[in-house]
DNA sequence: TGGACATACATAGTCAGACTATGTATAGTG
DNA sequence: CACTATACATAGTCTGACTATGTATGTCCA
């Protein structure tokens, strides 16, 4: 019945692009989107280098600078020399960093509940299943784009790859929706 | 403890905004996803006053304006004047403009696939529902007057076969996919 | 050891989507 | 026939995103 994948792919990223605007609404009073989502990558991925950062979330590397230097700002983020190599400066949340994300967390989901008051546990299930395979997805797939290092540095093994194939009905996907990075 | 909904929102809304960026990579050469967005309410709504495209595609008025006027100017989108109100214009979706939002899911769908690529029959089928359940609560929850789930049509019944761009659902009220209050 | 090249991040400048505030034309009402 | 409400357009601003480029540091090799 899986009719087309392309189709399927068509059609989450335009509910996607819907749900973008949605959110946009529902956190108001607070930051942008990037700087959650930047938050988040930081809490899931510990410190991390600003160039692996803007790999990981997708962005640019200049973005990324101007999106920690935001959050260093705020006091949400902070930036780490590191002893071995002068130019790398890697970024690490702060407690307070923690706390926003979850108030931003507890916020939004308050502003969203009308819409998705209602939805019966099979479909909660559903979205948490469907939540865990994209954000494997999105944590197993290497960055395509930069990265042109043919360098063997190989000091930190990147924690990526977890090759989660979990089929629906297993214990994957639930416990995924509640670790929240 | 499968369902603090709270939670479940948080990472829906998380796991969004990092696809939004890999979304954002995919469609390189094309236009913005505002303007395919919106070709696709277009298209799912048939013609629609400026004022309710607003309010589905979550945009302010004057964003809606702009957006329109660009889909005009490309020739994907024409404004019909209201015979009974002349201030109305409302929008339709040009053939040239169904063509072009075909080839944008097209040119998305294969970028997007190596990260896609060896998704289960489960996976996928959890991600179909995951969709349509996302989709009712965001076509639902638009006016005032809630529309009622009227029939309890399974997700997978989308067609998909008929055509190389399937689902979008079809104009009208068809929005109510497994809903189920 | 020193110069050439590579790497990591910062800075500058630009573009586009989104908003609020406001303007203009038409419709409805007492 | 004004008077208000509605529907859309216009003006101006903010911000996230990009590319291009600069600066500092590390690495390699003669």
């Amino acid at each position: 019945m899986s009719s087309d994948l392309s189709a399927l792919l068509g059609d989450l990223i335009t509910v996607n692009n819907r749900l973008t605007r949605v959110a946009a609404h529902a956190a108001h009073g607070t930051e942008s989107a990037a700087t959650w989502r930047t938050l988040s990558v930081l809490r899931q991925l510990g410190p991390i280098r600003l160039g692996e950062l803007a790999a990981r979330s997708r962005v640019s590397q200049p973005t990324a600078t101007k999106l920690v230097t935001h959050l260093a700002e705020r006091g949400w983020a902070e930036r780490l020399a590191d002893p071995l190599d002068a130019r790398v400066a890697s970024t690490v949340i702060t407690p307070s960093g923690v706390a926003a994300l979850d108030a931003w967390r507890s916020e939004l989901a308050e502003a969203l509940l009308p819409m998705f008051s209602g939805l019966t546990d099979a479909e909660v299930e559903t979205l948490e299943e469907a939540i865990g395979i994209l954000r494997a997805r999105l944590d197993g797939s290497e960055t395509p784009a930069v990265r042109p290092a043919v360098h063997t540095t190989s000091v930190g093994a990147l924690p990526g790859t977890s090759a989660v194939h979990s089929s629906s009905t297993s214990p994957g996907a639930s416990a995924a929706a509640g670790a929240s990075a």
